[in-house]
DNA sequence: CAATATATTTGCGGTGCCTCCCATTTTATG
DNA sequence: CATAAAATGGGAGGCACCGCAAATATATTG
């Protein structure tokens, strides 16, 4: 979409607090209405992306093999749906921009927050349940650090080779950890 | 403070999105100017409490036996500074209006972002590190999804009873699950 | 007590995000 | 070509928030 693009190359360009909606609206020649008509509010321009995930990330874990525990199956899932979508300029971008505005982080929490329950009603639904459960919540809640932390990771190298082995190390070394906690 | 109890009653009455700065002060008979002279946002009426807490959450990690699991640190920390200090009736208000208002939302996860990065640097500082490394930081993001958790759990029972019964069942969940999740 | 220095408070204008409504243009359809 | 449907634009307005300069209260002196 024509919109994004001029929005993420201004937010590049001059920040994204101090770009305006007018700026990307008259970079696109429409006007502010509409573009409140293709995007609910400014900061969606850049995040109403990662949602597009959800339903294939909720199949896979649905659909992996019961034996398995919990956190394999996120992880698994993560690793065959998010991270070959994920394209390193575009996260590098929205990263940047994410992590220079309070806004942006809020909705970024947000989205979070619906994979945190999407991820736990899958859990819930692999297991037969009609509601999560404490187990498929913490669960959850864990997987989704661990895989932010990965994310973190591999922003802090530059977005450079692939997210795939970020959230590896990241999830090795929660098994790893694992270990210490358990009792 | 004044301003702070006539805002919260205010939000209580009828949500946090429906009253405005403007009402708050009518309320306590100043302007919305001095308003944002005591809260730098309307959401940090409610927020700007929490941070209270940290300095002493912190003192209390460095100080745990380093014998311990960072985990360990990590929960006994909460159970001794946050418990106590939980206000059921703020907290419930405090909750409410944050599970009904997007941009509370954001103002609340920013501020666990401020614990996360609190608590890894208290864990580095702990095992004598100048900054914190995957392990602390995965470590603070795992103890603070299920002291959430807890808290979560805690508000769908009505705040009734203590926090620390909850605190104690999400920990005791995830080292059950660690079990599982050991390699 | 009076005069002066110092905070604190206030009003006001302005910006930006966002919403609602209605008129107008464009596009698709028969 | 006419008619319906969808996309667009403009304008008014609300609210959070900022910056500034005036006004008011408070404290400190002579």
């Amino acid at each position: 979409m024509m919109i994004e693009d001029a929005a993420l190359r201004l937010f590049a360009e001059q920040g994204y607090e101090a770009t305006t909606v007018e700026q990307i609206a008259a970079e696109v020649e429409i006007s502010t209405t509409t573009f409140f008509r293709y995007f609910p509010s400014k900061a969606d321009v850049i995040l109403c992306h990662q949602d597009a995930n959800m339903p294939q990330l909720r199949a896979a874990i649905i659909a992996y093999p019961p034996g398995e525990s919990d956190l394999t199956a996120v992880e698994h899932a993560i690793k065959q749906v998010w991270v070959p979508n994920a394209d390193p300029l575009h996260s590098q971008r929205a990263g940047q921009a994410v992590a220079a505005s309070v806004s942006l982080r809020g909705l970024y929490n947000e989205m979070s927050r619906n994979w945190l329950e999407g991820i736990a009603a899958a859990l819930a639904e692999r297991r037969g349940l009609r509601e999560p459960d404490e187990t498929a919540i913490i669960t959850a809640r864990v997987a989704l650090g661990v895989f932010n932390e990965a994310v973190r990771a591999w922003g802090s190298k530059g977005y450079k080779a692939g997210v795939g082995t970020e959230v590896d190390r990241a999830f090795a070394r929660l098994r790893q950890l694992s270990a210490e906690w358990a009792n």
